[in-house]
DNA sequence: TCAAAAGTGTTCGTCCTACACCCATGA
DNA sequence: TCATGGGTGTAGGACGAACACTTTTGA
């Protein structure tokens, strides 16, 4: 190992977000669009360097924090995806990313921050092309969030603190593309422990119509054993 | 985002490994002895700076090469864990460790690197206190790869290219720390197609009694749909 | 002929799947 | 009273756990 700190070209570091969220149905990301060049005016993922005193969770939380607006970003999931390090990633200089994936309930309307000209959230669909490798670091994201809602308890996060299991539902269904059948769904996740908890004596109408759904709460169980598996389309899984 | 390259405190990129192995049924990892402050003396899991032309994938491929003294380790696994952050690793300077698992069957015998005093293969159960958050990063490791077997055919990465199905199960239950029944294992196995494919005609004498047993090959498929659970210890798993 | 390891069969329960069906509410 | 969404019931099949049993080898 070296003692000379300036021996090498420095490396910086920046925390990337794939910042995801679902708007009435449909999975959107936080892009912003960028200020600078390189790729000025490209929409990107939300990010920056981290900073010297901080590790590269404090700066993805705090770029968080920036980019939405939010006062609070504490309770919110955040969860380091991998980290890119190919050598001609950035054309300006030597920068390796570490990204994290961020789910929100009910965004908030973002507003440009600091150094973005302006934040929107963009259907996952029709993201891209983003600038740098942000497409393969958004299509890492999505299927690993997709992997996540079939072994652990992670799709309470994207919705509010109170909830019902048709709006639970609806995340498996907008995250993996697929239908489910709602009375299996269900029993499902009420035959596993902590997953959700009722909230006693409530519940709330829904589409306007039909019959008012009883709320739920997350529970304290982080992991779903035995998995809720995507349906394998037909045949044999990738 | 900064133009100026030299503008904060450089930080320094490593890429550290977690070389695990199996050796007379028990888990272990490649360690090396230390041969400079900080942490003189200690253990550490192998590892070293990312050059400037260098990935962190390229870089963990090197630091394993010169560590193991393989001369090929094109066909080895090796797996991104997830990076290491916080300020305070390193007490000389800011350093940003990418993590990695690596697999290896039958493993060589390895001599001291050129940076290492010494190099040796520990038990897992063995290993530790570490020289920095290395515990961590090791534990980290141990839980990645038993959650891999569960749904990726991963396994077949801790045996020679053609094995038994009662190596392949050892593998599990080393890594998993628990018993497998073997009937069910090998059907469980089998029915998942390019898992693994029989060598045609070929058998081999295991532990120098008993019925000789068929070999296999790692077969195509990645992943295992559905997964092989381990089993959860009596009631709640966590 | 015995021990050891590979491999096969069978039973039984549990879970998943698929539907059909009932309930409560607003229009 | 109809459409809409929440919630319950149930029959059938697939899968996994447990364990008995057969086969093939070396000692």
């Amino acid at each position: 190992m070296e003692y000379d700190k300036y021996a090498h070209e420095p490396f910086a570091v920046t925390a990337d977000l794939a910042v995801l969220t679902i708007l009435d149905g449909v999975l959107h990301v936080l892009l912003v669009e960028r200020g600078q060049e390189p790729y000025q005016g490209h929409w990107a993922l939300p990010g920056g360097f981290v900073q010297p005193d901080e590790s590269a969770e404090t700066a993805a939380r705090r770029e968080l924090a920036e980019e939405t607006g939010l006062s609070d970003v504490s309770g919110l999931h955040l969860e380091q995806l991998r980290t890119y390090s190919e050598p001609d990633r950035d054309p300006r200089m030597r920068v390796v990313t570490v990204a994290f994936t961020a789910l929100l309930p009910h965004p908030p309307e973002p507003h440009g921050g600091s150094d973005a000209a302006q934040a929107r959230w963009v259907p996952y669909d029709t993201a891209g092309p983003l600038a740098f490798d942000h497409d393969r670091i958004l299509a890492d994201a999505h299927e690993r969030v997709g992997a996540q809602l079939e072994h652990t308890c992670l799709a309470t996060a994207f919705c509010p603190p109170e909830f019902t299991l048709g709006e639970l539902q609806q995340v498996y269904e907008t995250v993996w593309g697929t239908a489910l059948d709602r009375p299996n769904f269900r029993r499902k996740v009420l035959a596993t422990p902590g997953f959700v908890e009722p909230v006693p004596g409530a519940a709330r109408l829904t589409g306007g119509r039909g019959k008012p759904a009883t709320l739920y709460r997350a529970g304290a169980a982080t992991t779903l054993r035995p998995p809720l598996l995507r349906p394998t389309s037909e045949g044999r899984p990738a």
